[in-house]
Formats: structure tokens, sequence, C-alpha cells
DNA sequence: CTGTTAGCGCGTTCAC
DNA sequence: GTGAACGCGCTAACAG
């Protein structure tokens, strides 16, 4: 285990005690000149590090903070770690990274053990814990939850409005001429899956289509989802000149779908996805997609455990700007 | 910090010393059955969480190992990453993800912080850490490279054949009857970028084909980069088929390009990747790539790693197996 | 099988 | 300013 120089040994080689190294390292007391140097000088001789597990234990905070993803293989997850790895550093905190993979089970386990690892605070993004079961682990320590809402008041909710993405980017479609518009769904039982419904229906309706349920399929917001869901579409045979895909990565498979059956994007169907990942702006063509700025998101949300944890209260969220980043995906209707 | 309810608490509600209960935690020594019940039911009366950092002082041992990527933001080391997540699991211990930014400094740093953390053992996922860094930052614990080599024994190195590589997406080409190779390298002073230059000279004189440096422009393995180095290729006029971009990202943005431009992969030029990210089976069109199984070497790295700190040799790696695998981006030349 | 006694390395009283 | 002594929560000898 970590380094096998001690205080004790700093102490000792500088003559003075290891109250006084312990102070001089810490900053909280004064500390005559000389020692500091003969502290300095042995310190670097014996190359030493404190170790963090015992100052933890001592002082009863890590200067860590939790932080669990749910895939590791998300750049949707990525963007929000990155944020939020961004963030901490800033605040002299470090970030451990742990998944739960989607799964409550493994996300009790994962914040069971962050909890025994004594860390700070803790960012959950996204999940599927339930309030009381993250009340139950989370032991007294801070928690922000990303990406979703929570009742309980001791979590920090910071999240986005889906329902108004998923409205200016079906306005988007209906301002450019599309009145069939099919959208592929996310999982059925995910919040944000069903607000991104809820806006394409609202949007609909309000500019007069009718809804049709045969124009939407579910996908469940990976690739191979995607393109499942478009061929279905299709081979429903129903016509329609535009898709609003629930999320990015499912725009990506129906894209391949479409090239298949040698559909041009945007010529013969407009698409729109909803994440912009970075991908998207390189895939072919580029793809028309509601941005989220998670990474600003990640932190905020950085921000705010800080704050939670130094005891005052969190910023006010600033941003949750949703934007639409119109791209190559998406062509006007002639008239 | 965690919880507030300790051993000591069980132990006294229990009727039973501290010792009995660390005992029968850990497992270590026979604990009487109804001692056991005892103790069982005292645990969850009290919700008792054992407190990590304590233990890990008390040990020496803390279960975790650390794990350093260079940039949250990658399917490449994304997938690594899961690897040595997946591998790490099946033995007990926990990864902390900390990332170096491939900032030898910032890598320097989280070195200090995971070892000042306790952790039993170190995996290093690419990285630019000179050896005598890491030997001085490593104390005494082991360590594990992936993805590039060292010469400290103390590190066990496990990586893939980068010039092989090189030389199976060439010779695809090659056989296919392209003459006109073009080549998109990666970052100049990177050993890999290096290593698949070589491949592709080499293979490319094996097959009688004369070198010509009009025909490679420099990457940096990013999207950006991938289409700047496509538009030089295609504006220098000397003509090619296809193309073999240094990794699946350079290949993205080069795939752009040429969208913008009107030609099409891979009726007009044939176009092979390198790394066979997840996105590649989904471009359009998909992706002919070198796959490097990163997740199974990530599993390894862990099997590895967990076997050096138990003293045990780490296994001989298996794999480090590469594998071209053709989708529809190349396509044989007319004869 | 089990309780008692020492530490693990560091921060923090409390005296001087 | 500075040192001595104690404690953070847990494991590991040491005795029974």
């Amino acid at each position: 285990m970590s380094s096998n120089v001690t205080l004790e040994a700093v102490a000792r080689l500088a003559g003075v005690s290891t109250s006084t190294v312990s102070r001089y390292l810490s900053g909280t007391h004064p500390v005559s000149p000389d020692k500091k140097a003969a502290i300095d000088s042995s310190i670097d001789q014996l190359n030493y590090r404190p170790n963090l597990v015992a100052r933890g234990l001592a002082k009863g905070r890590t200067m860590t903070v939790g932080v669990m993803t749910q895939e590791i293989l998300s750049s949707f997850f990525n963007e929000a770690m990155r944020g939020v790895e961004d963030g901490l550093i800033g605040h002299n905190y470090e970030a451990i990274f742990v998944s739960g993979h989607w799964d409550p089970a493994d996300e009790a386990r994962r914040l069971t053990s962050l909890m025994g690892r004594g860390v700070d605070g803790v960012v959950l993004i996204m999940g599927g814990l339930e309030d009381s079961v993250m009340a139950r682990h989370a032991n007294g320590v801070p928690m922000v939850l990303m990406g979703r809402h929570s009742a309980l008041k001791q979590v920090h909710s910071l999240s986005f409005d889906h329902y108004d993405g998923a409205c200016r980017a079906v306005r988007h479609l209906v301002e450019l001429g599309h009145k069939r518009i099919a959208f592929i769904s996310g999982p059925p039982d995910r919040f944000d899956a069903d607000e991104r419904l809820r806006g394409y229906r609202d949007t609909l309706a309000q500019a007069g289509i009718a809804f049709d349920d045969q124009l939407v399929a579910s996908g469940n917001y990976v690739e191979p989802g995607g393109v499942t869901a478009m061929n279905i579409l299709l081979d429903r045979g129903r016509p329609f000149t535009a898709v609003f895909a629930g999320n990015d990565d499912s725009a990506y498979g129906a894209m391949l779908a479409m090239h298949r059956r040698g559909i041009v994007i945007p010529r013969d169907i407009s698409l729109v996805g909803y994440d912009d990942l970075p991908h998207s702006s390189y895939c072919i063509p580029p793809l028309t997609s509601v941005r989220q700025p998670l990474r600003e998101l990640g932190r905020e949300a950085a921000n705010a455990i800080v704050a939670l944890i130094e005891g005052r209260k969190p910023p006010r969220s600033a941003l949750t700007r949703l934007e639409l980043i119109v791209r190559e995906s998406t062509r006007a209707l002639p008239a």
C-alpha cells in the first residue's frame, strides 16, 4: 500500500514533532520559517506523500466525490462525467467514477461502496434508484442527481426539460412543412422518453396534425433499436416525410436502415435527433439534433455538490437551456 | 462521512467483542452460530456498513485498483475501461477511474493521488508517462500498462501489434486491386502511429508499390483532423482509389470530407479504418476496420493486476489478436 | 472459539 | 509557536 514513508519519519528527520509537520502541511497554524525549511527539505528528501486514507480516517473527510454513471460506453454519459470532472478539479476535489449499469441492484451496491469509501458527496447521473433506496444509502452525505428528478429534499436535482426539447424538434419539422412526422421512441418506462413522446404529440396537436400511432415505433436509445424501429416504420407502409428520433443513437440506426433501402436523407426523409452527441457533427449527413449542454450541466453538478458539502446552498441552475442545432439532415418540403 | 454506526456499536449490541464481529465479517476465523445470529441481527438493526477507509488503513489494502484513462470522451478508452471494470468485478476489486488527459503533469498528479488513496494496484491506459516517472510514483504497488510498452520490469505491459494491424488493412486494399493507396497518419510522436505508418509502407513495398509521400497526410486521431487530412489529400490532385485512415475517428472525418465533395464510398474511393469503434458498424457506409479486442485486453489487464497484487505471476496474454472486419466501405477495383 | 491489547498514519485537542 | 497524548474505525497479534 501506498508509500512507506510517514509523517513521523519526516518529522524525525526534520527534528520536529509530527504535529508541526501536520500543521505546516495543512496550513492551519503558523510555523517558524526555519522549521518550514527543515520540513520541506526532509519531505522531498524522503519523497514523502501523505497517506490520504489515514487522513480521511482522521478528518472524516476525503476530498473525493463519488460519481455514478450508468454506462461507461456512452457518449451521453461521458459528456456528463467529463463536466463533473472538470468542475471538481477546480475545487480540489477528486472524482471517483463507478458505474451502475442501469441496474438498481448494482447501483445500490456501488453507492454503498462509495459511502464506505468515505466520499464527501455523491453525484448520480440518471439511473433508476428509488427515493427510499437513495435515502437509505446516502448516509448523511449530500447528493446531486443529474438528468432526472427526485422528490427527496436531501438531493439536489439537476436536469433538462425533455418535453421542451421534443417540442423544439417537432416544431422545426412542422415549420419546414412536414405533416407526416414519425417518431422513434425511447424505452417506455423512462421518464425522459415519456416526456419526449408527450412533446411530440402536443406539438403535432398544436399544429393541427392528427396523431397516428402507426407513425411511432419504439426504440431503446441504442443503434440497433433505431435500425429496427425504422424498418418497422417503413414496412408499415404509412407514408411520412420526416422522423424525429428519441435520441441520436437511435437516429444513427435509423440512418443506416434508410441507407440500406436507398432512402436519401434529407432528400426523401428528414431526420432530427436528440442529445447532439459529438459524433452527430460527423455523420452523413450531419444530423440536426436537440443539444443538451451536458458538459455544462456536469460542471453545475460539481459546483452544487461542493457547495452542499461545504454547507452552502447550491447556486441556482442557470442553464438547462436546450437548443436545436440545425444541420443537414432536415430540409424544407416544397410547397 | 460515511456511516456513523461503527463496528463497536454492532459488537456492543450483539454482546460480543469487536474482534469477533470483525472476524465474522471477514470470515477468517470460525464463529459460534449463536453469536453469528446476534451479530447479523444487530448489523441490520443498526444498518451497519463497514468503513472501508478505516479498514484500508488497518489492513494496508483497500481492494481497489486505480485505472488511469487519458480521455473520458473517447470510445477507444471507454472500451478499455469497460473491460477493466468487468474483469475487476469478478475479483472483488473495485476500479476507481481518473483521467490524465494526455498530459504527463496531470498524469503524474493523478498517479500520486491514486497512490495516496492506497490503491492496491494501478492500470495505466496509454498515456505518456516516462519510465522514470512511473517508477518514482509507483510506490511499490504493481502496475499494468495497456496499449504501450515499458522497459520497466515492475510494470506488466499489454498491447497490440499496430504494425501487424496496419499491414492487414493495407494488404486488404492491395488484394482488392488498389495500387494508389493514401494514408492518414496519427500524431507524429506516438508509437502506435509510427507503427501503423511503418506497416503501411512495408506492405506497399512488399506489393511492389512505390511509396509516394504525397499520398500521406497527417491527422491527429480525431474527426476534424480526418476532415482536414482528406481535403489535403484531395487537393493535392494526386489520384488514389483507396485510403487507409490511422484510426476510425479520422476515418469518420474523411468520410464527411468526401461526402461534401460528392465522392461516394466505396464506389469512388475505398476506406479502411483502425480500432473498429462501436460506431463503425453504424456509419454510412459501415466501415471496414481493424478490430483490436480492447475490451478483452481490458479484462486481461484486470486479471494481470489482480495476479500481481496477490503475488502470482500474471497469466501470459492469450489474445492480442487483431482482425480485419470487412464491411461496406471497401470494394474490389475492376480489373 | 473469543476477548484484550496494539497499532495502521494522520489530525487535533490540551498543555506549555 | 510547539510537543505529547489521544482518537478516527478496523484488523491483527497475543493470550486464553
